[in-house]
DNA sequence: TTTTTAGCAGACCGTTTAGTCTGTTTCAAG
DNA sequence: CTTGAAACAGACTAAACGGTCTGCTAAAAA
């Protein structure tokens, strides 16, 4: 076999990561992916036929990752506590935890450029990325439900609607970041969404074993 | 004065909205605003010398709607209720029995368009949707501060963030309603941070005279 | 050593794009 | 009725776009 084009591909794959969360993907053009990743016409049509399969291997790419972060996180979550009320808000510092890290290098959401930036169901895209979906509403439904069940909570909220408002404070959180340019907001909201089930399921927030949630409170001036 | 080119001027905004929110800014053509807005050239480009004016145009005029419709619901709240924390809460449930048409006739959220397809402050389009985000956080985290001070909340929450978190959970739920394609997502997801908010003023949840919240479990099986 | 094939380079091409230019129409002021 | 300026209409253009094509190179199989 022939010299391998895999490093080639990552670095495609690389460069129009960044360059679609920052402009989109109707506004990144394929030359422009070339140029940053430093190969060619030749290369980039190799290795994706369309830039639509660049797309496609984009959203896979992504979204396997953001799948094995979630199990990674999960596993992580269950390893520190037995109680599944506690895993959850477990789960949830943890992702508090590495916020600064996540939009320092993704200043947003690649799903939303694709939900947003093509005409849906085009091609394989939105199923990849409703599968993602389904991965954490299903996994956290589940941890909600095992947690109600041990402590009914004090509400009586719908854990289907619960399990995704983590998703959605993620996506909300991410817009939010973007469109004042203050990246702590991801920190603060997942703080925030913390409390709110630690509230739920009345378990005792312990600020003190997490000295980052301590500086929660120091922005009373918007960053803007 | 010659023949008032207000109507044309409002036809070709309609249809640029339309088939922005569906396909995003950069990949809505000019020439695909001229034809379903049945207008020409000579029109498009009398009325907006650029296609970034045309963005900046729109933008202006879906953020001046999106602030009157906050003014407008929390009027009616604060008419409804002379409890902050209960009129929050009336705000909230305003939204949440408009939700369903408001998604029906607008599958996304025009910030969002702009703040992840276009280079970002290009022009002056992403000061005018912070400036509409900070109008809704100023006005919550009023009223927020308004109910802790009466009624002490039962966790120790940072009421800039939860102000924040009205916006985030709107802007999450568009973006899942949308990736599930189904609409009702945006009631839910306002249901439950009204059930959160009950929960953290104890207010008591008066789910008699809402009766579009009792419909709230009825959807054990995701419609994808 | 020869052959084969994936990997790559870059000139090239047809189409689409945002934007221009030359008109023509409308309508109210003078 | 004339005029003047805003409101259009639509042919046109230069650049950018996604994608093709021909050819070269590297490396392993035969």
């Amino acid at each position: 076999m022939p010299k391998d084009g895999a490093p080639t591909r990552t670095r495609i794959l690389d460069s129009a990561e960044r360059l679609i969360l920052q402009r989109g993907f109707a506004a990144t053009s394929v030359d422009e992916v070339i140029a940053d990743s430093r190969s060619s016409k030749g290369a980039f049509f190799h290795h994706f036929p369309t830039k639509n399969d660049l797309g496609r291997a984009l959203v896979a790419r992504y979204a396997a990752a953001d799948v094995e972060h979630l199990e990674t996180f999960m596993t992580a979550a269950e390893a520190e506590i037995a109680d599944p009320a506690g895993q959850v808000i477990a789960f949830i510092r943890l992702f508090e935890e590495a916020a600064d890290e996540i939009v320092a290098e993704q200043p947003s959401c690649l799903y939303v450029s694709f939900i947003y930036d093509r005409q849906l169901s085009e091609d394989g895209t939105t199923e990849m990325i409703v599968d993602a979906i389904v991965a954490w509403r299903d996994l956290l439904r589940a941890k909600l439900q095992a947690a109600a069940d041990l402590h009914p909570p004090s509400s009586d909220i719908d854990l289907q609607d619960l399990a995704d408002h983590v998703f959605v404070t993620f996506e909300g959180a991410f817009i939010l970041a973007r469109s004042l340019q203050d990246p702590s907001h991801m920190r603060r909201q997942l703080a925030l969404l913390r409390g709110l089930l630690e509230l739920l399921f009345d378990v005792p927030s312990k600020a003190t074993t997490s000295p980052r949630t301590l500086t929660r409170r120091s922005h009373d001036r918007p960053r803007q």
